[in-house]
DNA sequence: TCCGCTCTTGACCATTTGATCAAGAATTAA
DNA sequence: TTAATTCTTGATCAAATGGTCAAGAGCGGA
């Protein structure tokens, strides 16, 4: 809402339009260089508006990364939501992980966002994550947890089973220079990486 | 060697000494906020020196940042390079996670100064990452899958195991505002982190 | 068509910040 | 002690950058 009085609550066409392809040049730019790393000029550029046209639609620079981020994380807790306490938990947890894996691979810009907020402070976030980022993983914790007082699964602390997820997947999209200096950059290694990954958590290094 | 001409290859009393506590205040503030949002005068103030004085020991912001960058290098492969191939399988790689997991603990910095510049594309690094990372990650993945194929282990892809464990353990450090808003800050949860990643990684979910 | 509201931008401003420099203080070797 | 060298810093600069503003262009409903 640009102009506090004389703009109504209702968006033009042009409002909507304008905004969406600022938010989506804002997650490029903010993604690659991290909040004080990029300049306002530098989205205006990429998605062909002037400067204070910009400022026109998103009053400050912080405006824009604010509702990057919200737009980001709306959708962020999706996949673990999906987590079914019914399912088969091998299953699930399987397709957890192969679709954090996904997401790595089709939209890292957003995980590097996160992971961006997240190693500085995660000052714009600390709400999202002290609140429903949290009540989520706990509830999931539960359902692990019950899983495995069930005998469905080994024992392991269902939280520190949740990072473990997270931070396996997210790496692919976080570390992407580091996998692909040390893999090559010439072939998708994704395959191989959803197969690896599935194989560790499921069965694990020790052989039965 | 700040005096191109002047000034001889050794260094002086005070010169070693400066340059120590620059280089401790830069690890500091560039782990914290990133090259682009880290001041010289911010690591000025962190260690007691005015901003020329700064500049006088260290050309160019770039210049201490790159030198931070390569001390913070030294050692970081160390962990890695301690795999023993006479060793047992197990052991090892249980050693090696319980390593990196101290490492995250004790020099978090240090993990976020890495994970911060390879983020954002590893400009500075690259040479490191495509040479002696790349060779020493092959090396050992030659050692681990070689532990596999005698079938001391189950068979995963090795370069994607060692990035799994890269991954969980600097975890800890890289996103642990995240992990305290979901656990709560108070206690330490480092001990059951080890002890859920060492079963993790190698009793897997699936139940015997 | 006409009028009010929305949209756009060139010019401009203030602040931040990386970097320089000259001059003086401190240190060191003789 | 002395002279050469090293170290330190206040003052200053130029560039980058977030943000403002007034004026004009464009759009949409009556």
């Amino acid at each position: 809402m640009p102009q506090a009085k004389s703009r109504s609550a209702r968006k033009t066409r042009i409002q909507t339009l304008n905004e969406e392809i600022i938010l989506d040049a804002a997650l490029e730019v903010f993604s690659a260089y991290g909040f004080r790393g990029t300049t306002v000029d530098q989205i205006a550029v990429r998605c062909g508006l002037s400067k204070p046209n910009l400022l026109y639609y998103f009053r400050r620079k912080e405006d824009i990364y604010t509702a990057v981020l919200e737009r980001t994380l709306t959708g962020w807790l999706e996949p673990l939501k999906a987590i079914d306490a019914e399912g088969d938990p091998i299953a699930e947890l399987s397709r957890y992980i192969a679709h954090k894996l996904r997401m790595s691979r089709e939209r890292p810009e957003a995980s590097r966002l996160f992971a961006n907020e997240v190693l500085h402070g995660a000052t714009a976030i600390a709400k999202f994550l002290k609140g429903p980022l949290r009540e989520l993983v706990d509830e999931k914790a539960a359902v692990i947890g019950g899983w495995m007082k069930a005998g469905k699964l080994n024992s392991v602390d269902p939280h520190h089973l949740i990072f473990a997820i997270w931070a396996t997947t997210q790496h692919y999209a976080d570390f992407d220079v580091q996998v692909r200096a040390v893999l090559g950059d010439g072939k998708d290694h994704m395959k191989v990486a959803e197969d690896s990954l599935l194989r560790l958590f499921i069965e694990g290094l020790r052989p039965r």
